[in-house]
DNA sequence: CCTATATCAGATTAACTGAAATCC
DNA sequence: CGGATTTCAGTTAATCTGATATAG
């Protein structure tokens, strides 16, 4: 019961699948660094926001990550829970929840932005310095060209 | 409470966040290509997988995608479910289960290739032949850098 | 006995829609 | 009133680990 190939138009050739698979291999790397952390790599990505953007709200987030509100909101309740990020109301605007950083919040960044930059610089070790400025930009052209409606 | 700039580490200057927002982009474009066809994203790939695999096993699907048997059974439930497969138990091999497209399912993996062929287009229309072509390349190799333990 | 296959049970994560309350 | 923000409630998809049964 093999794989025969996979062929024709449920894989390889295509470069949808191409990119498919880097993702998928980057994201299982990160959090395989990020094991020990007790964050994901979704987490991790949204607690180096907030470490960029100090008291940003939850729905400035969600556009960030163009994800809907609803759905970061989520992710931050369980950030908060489990002690990462502090939550405290705007002073001004009423509604506004500012979010920012615990000390074990800011630590577990740090430890994540050396992951990332680890699982990175894996990820381009056989690649010369010119075919990684080459791949980021084909990449943004491509991610703008599915932008356009 | 606009984004300053989402600068620094959380952001535009990785490559693998091009990566990440490529694919995502990509999937959504899918998602909406797909609409009308009642399939998601992922659904469709496993339905493309299937038709060019006939009476292939769950455990073989699971494994030319990357997952675990169990992750592969619970789509596989609902496929079954919503009619666009079958599954029946191998003649011989009394555990192995062949899994089928129905009729229902081979339109929707027609409309779904369609679909993903007017995506990949879509995402490459800035980019020449010999550009797509580079990009494959170097998210082949990438992904290879990144399956080295 | 060992391996592969299928499946059940349970949990988690991350996303969605819909609805409601609150503020400016 | 309109638009933005937050949040609750419910749902779904897709993943995981662990355990179980069976076939070869």
């Amino acid at each position: 019961m093999s794989i025969r190939k996979m062929s024709a138009s449920s894989g390889e050739g295509w470069i949808g699948y191409s990119l498919k698979i880097a993702q998928h291999r980057l994201r299982q790397r990160l959090e395989a660094e990020l094991a020990g952390t007790g964050v994901s790599a979704s987490q991790n990505a949204v607690l180096l926001a907030i470490g960029d953007n100090p008291r940003i709200s939850n729905a400035s987030l969600a556009r960030a990550a163009f994800v809907t509100p609803q759905s970061m909101q989520g992710m931050l309740v369980t950030l908060e829970r489990d002690g990462f990020i502090v939550r405290t109301p705007h002073p001004d605007h009423g509604r506004i929840i500012m979010t920012e950083l615990t000390d074990k919040g800011s630590a577990a960044a740090q430890a994540g932005m050396l992951a990332a930059e680890a699982v990175e610089r894996q990820m381009l070790a056989d690649l010369t310095g010119e075919e990684a400025r080459l791949l980021g930009d084909l990449l943004r052209r491509c991610a703008d060209a599915l932008e356009r409606t």
